[in-house]
DNA sequence: GCTTTTTTAATGTCAGACTTTTAATTGTCT
DNA sequence: AGACAATTAAAAGTCTGACATTAAAAAAGC
């Protein structure tokens, strides 16, 4: 492994490739130790504050794990679908934030997503999932809950729905597309008659998962999909409206 | 924003966190040129190394660029579609190649996550996408195709399938979430009648989605991963017993 | 007014030192 | 011999101060 001083990227994010490379094609495995920070700056002929540049930019990504003191060094990390998951809910999340993605196209996206267990769900459900979205919907209902508890109950809600699929890559994907699009849900306020409709809705999806009924999850969900897309619309044209207003109320005075 | 010296994680750990907290909490917007490096260690009174460390862990995740030169600096950097799309994939073939996903979970997954887009592939399908669809299959019915070929030719259609859509949150998604699990894919190869029987499903999918038969583009894909669900049994089957026999021939020497 | 040169402010890199942590080793006592 | 304490060494973490390289802005020259 070697660098290459003519290219004009830093030498630390070579170095970080490089290294990535190894571990992505398997020349270093899990639980490896890397060479001492001393001895990798020998290695690419480079300075320690180099090479430990790049070993933070491979920290950031969960690759390695350092230890300090004798014995210790930088490890390559086994990653974990907790890691990975969180990583991905923090990419999905500013990018979602930054190119201003509109409602519409993230709620169709995670309903669509979410349907894709639905067959699996039908199959597998267990009753401890069941139990807890009957729970969450219990929840939902009571009078006092805050709009921040409403959400958090929601994504529950929809996590055992996930859940019950009983396939960890699928939880995986969904869960960081969910989550991601929490911001986004979280610009709806939910009026009461608002949060009827939608528990309704989500008894039915429980009432289906408990008869495993797939085509009636399904359909469920398309619902909440279009109900929510709806809601967001007259939110955003009563926002354009108001706006509207307070601008023409400007120019008359 | 200060950090913490009595807490055990590293200083620059620290400071990359408060930064991108700030980025993801909106106080910093895109394009906006955090202070310069010395500026930041004077602020959070650490030494310019250590600065610059954690600016190499929010590099790493593309939360900035840098420049150099007058008037350079840190900028905060509007994270891209494509960005996202390669460190999701970056982090989830790491994920599924250090934690042995079954075949089987990682196929049905991926032929759901994929499922999830008929709907909407049905209705807004163009003659692009179909006609992109339509010259893959010719592709893969070549006899002299090699295996890598046949990988990519399959990645392009599924591609296609997905972006029909025209849902840009579903089709990242998707694309992370299918590419990550290509390296799985290839671990089977295909024989000619295997390969047979796939282009016959393709052209099922393609013919219902230039039909805009979203049920028929769902009974081809959920085929098609049962399908290869089955190939994959048998590989892995023939591999065991390989093993097994190979095993028995030493016990005998 | 346009081009060229100079300045300047920033990142990129280096060398060397010191601090802190941590595990292994060695020594000591029971 | 075994348990506990002191020592040692190797490693990351941090700091200081310097120099190299870039690139934009400002100044100089035409």
């Amino acid at each position: 492994m070697k660098i290459d001083p003519t290219k004009n990227t830093d030498y630390s994010a070579q170095i970080a490739k490089a290294i990535r490379d190894a571990i992505i094609s398997g020349q270093l495995n899990v639980n490896d130790r890397l060479p001492s920070e001393a001895e990798l700056a020998e290695q690419f002929e480079v300075s320690r504050p180099t090479v430990r540049e790049a070993l933070k930019r491979l920290a950031a990504q969960s690759l390695i794990r350092t230890q300090r003191g004798a014995f210790g060094g930088a490890f390559i990390n086994q990653i974990s679908y907790e890691e990975a998951h969180s990583q991905q809910i923090t990419t999905s999340t500013l990018l979602l934030s930054m190119n201003d993605v509109s409602f519409d196209v993230a709620c169709e996206a995670r309903f669509a997503l979410e349907r894709s267990c639905a067959p699996f769900a039908a199959q597998r459900r267990t009753a401890d999932q069941l139990a807890t979205m009957r729970a969450e919907i219990h929840r939902q209902t009571q009078p006092g809950l805050s709009d921040e508890g409403w959400c958090a109950s929601d994504v529950t809600f929809h996590r055992a729905l996930v859940e019950s699929a009983h396939n960890v890559i699928l939880s995986y994907q969904l869960a960081g597309a969910v989550e991601a699009m929490q911001p986004l849900m979280n610009m709806i306020t939910f009026t009461a008659r608002n949060r009827e409709k939608i528990i309704s809705l989500h008894t039915d999806i429980a009432d289906a998962l408990e008869q495993r009924n797939q085509q009636q999850i399904e359909h469920a969900l398309l619902a909440l999909s279009d109900y929510t897309k709806n809601l967001a619309d007259n939110v955003f044209a009563a926002k354009q409206k108001f706006k509207a207003d307070s601008d023409s109320q400007k120019s008359k005075a």
